[in-house]
DNA sequence: TCCCCGATTAACT
DNA sequence: GTTAATCGGGGAG
């Protein structure tokens, strides 16, 4: 299981995002159990981006963002749900990936825990969904993906080109002309079946 | 300081 | 298909 290098994150969120898809996301717990999903649904998230947290500029929520790459960025919203991305692009450009969904591989029993339900397909389709069925919140924000010990992503499979697909980005009201949502066809993204073309890789 | 609303989800009808 | 839940961020005053 090797991880992603820093260079894997360090370009456009564009690029980053499609890629992300089938590699997979790792979770240590504080008690040393680890838990493993594999990236379905991405979406990419640039700093000249109105769609985009970083699109106002530098403030403390979003300091992470406009950091190296490789880094996690967590946010809260709605009152009650966290979401992470991965930092993309160099050091000092606010851009980021927003991990949407994952197809749970291992520690299910701890995740629906988390998630207080027994259905395997609720557990990590969802960004807020995934982020509680791996119990993340603000205290992992800026955690960091290639050396550190809590998170971090590993090289799967992959996915090939003929199985991406991409779209408009969900829950924004800007900058829903660009189609950099992207997903991996199947039970465990979130996306439900509707107009979609397939990504050139 | 005030106020609006969100990169969502679950529970409704 | 609709809507409540719930609170921090950030722009306006």
């Amino acid at each position: 299981m090797t991880r992603l290098p820093r260079r894997s994150f360090a370009r456009p969120a564009t690029e980053v995002a499609p890629e992300l898809l089938g590699h997979v996301l790792a979770r240590r717990l504080p008690d040393g159990a680890v838990l493993r999903a594999r990236i379905v649904e991405t979406e990419a998230y640039e700093q000249d981006d109105p769609a985009s947290h970083a699109y106002r500029g530098r403030t403390p929520r979003v300091r992470v963002m406009f950091g190296p790459p490789g880094h996690l960025y967590v946010y809260f919203t709605y009152g009650m749900h966290h979401c992470m991305n991965v930092v993309t692009g160099p050091n000092g450009t606010g851009s980021a990936v927003l991990l949407r969904a994952a197809e749970p591989l291992e520690g299910m029993d701890r995740m629906s825990i988390r998630r207080s339900t027994g259905r395997v397909r609720d557990l990590c389709r969802g960004p807020a969904r995934l982020a509680q069925a791996l119990d993340v919140d603000r205290s992992l924000d800026g955690a960091d993906l290639v050396r550190g010990s809590e998170i971090w992503i590993e090289r799967g499979a992959g996915a090939t080109a003929v199985n991406i697909r991409r779209g408009p980005r969900v829950g924004i009201r800007v900058g829903t002309d660009l189609l950099w949502r992207f997903w991996i066809d199947g039970p465990w993204s979130s996306v439900s079946r509707r107009a979609a073309v397939p990504s050139p890789r």
